[in-house]
DNA sequence: AGATCGGCCTGGACGC
DNA sequence: TGCGTCCAGGCCGATC
């Protein structure tokens, strides 16, 4: 059971990252040889003026017109060195992808599975990454319409889960944040051409799960850690992902498990429609 | 252009 | 106990 960092996760990594790093320059950048980053020494010398967010990605714009990427993948998470136990000789500390040295601190970019990326691109310049030039509206803003996102997942000849995790309807969306608002909107996760109504029910429901989760400072199963290594508080508030076998709050049937899109999904097979 | 599918990567769970 | 196999999954690139 890993644990994926989606919207809620990242949001919480940007709000601890921006205070240490927004102002901070960046002196040197130490990669592992073997990691497929994409020209992150570019950004030695450069002083970073923010960490944003939109869908998955940290945006960092750095001074002189450029913009560090990043992507936690599935493993991914960012320690500062010798801070809350992260330090080497101490447990834990290991899997360390690239490492930022920065005026007073020393950033580390951990990372188990080598999914995360890292990369170095001129400022707003997303034409190389597929997934964030074409990425959908921010759930959480006003950019995220309702009647817009109806009319989009009509166009779509995919089933309405495989739709949400291409990021192009909604960004931020994941595995465990698609199944719980399919499970609260009451809609089946195969389902396809969703009526207004029930398009209508399940963009309240991705907004409403992703704000509870961001509240709570993500979902933690194993992996995702905060900047600080806190686990987020999300994960006892599951009701779908996971829950296989249990019975759904709503009508007591067995929830199912069931592989969509090459996706493990969980959804009760009776309520949601 | 949209949809589908395999590959990437590693540790943990599981079976014998 | 130890070994082998399978699984998790976001995104990317190839292919239809």
């Amino acid at each position: 059971m890993g644990s994926v960092p989606e919207l809620p996760e990242v949001e919480s990594v940007r709000r601890q990252l921006h205070p240490r790093l927004a102002g901070s320059r960046i002196r040197a950048v130490h990669l592992d040889p073997q990691a497929r980053f994409g020209a992150v020494e570019r950004a030695a010398g450069h002083r970073i003026e923010a960490v944003r967010r939109r869908g998955k990605y940290l945006l960092a714009p750095l001074d002189g017109g450029l913009e560090l990427v990043m992507h936690l993948g599935m493993t991914g998470a960012f320690r500062f060195r010798g801070e809350d136990g992260w330090a080497p000789g101490e447990a834990g500390f290991s899997h360390v992808r690239a490492t930022f040295e920065l005026d007073a601190a020393v950033l580390d970019f951990r990372d188990v599975r080598r999914f995360g990326r890292l990369t170095v691109v001129a400022a707003g310049d997303y034409a190389g990454i597929e997934t964030l030039s074409r990425l959908g509206p921010e759930p959480l803003s006003d950019d995220f319409d309702a009647a817009r996102f109806h009319v989009e997942l009509a166009r779509t000849r995919m089933a309405v889960k495989p739709a949400l995790l291409t990021q192009r309807l909604v960004a931020g969306v994941g595995n465990i944040y698609a199944d719980e608002a399919l499970w609260r909107a009451a809609v089946a996760p195969y389902a396809r051409r969703l009526s207004r109504g029930r398009s209508d029910r399940l963009h309240r429901a991705i907004r409403e799960v992703l704000a509870e989760s961001i509240e709570r400072e993500g979902t933690t199963f194993r992996d995702y850690r905060m900047v600080n290594g806190e686990s987020g508080r999300n994960a006892a508030h599951l009701v779908a992902y996971g829950q296989a076998g249990r019975p759904c709050p709503r009508d007591g049937t067995s929830l199912r498990k069931v592989v969509l899109g090459g996706r493990g999904t969980t959804y009760c097979p009776r309520c949601q429609r």
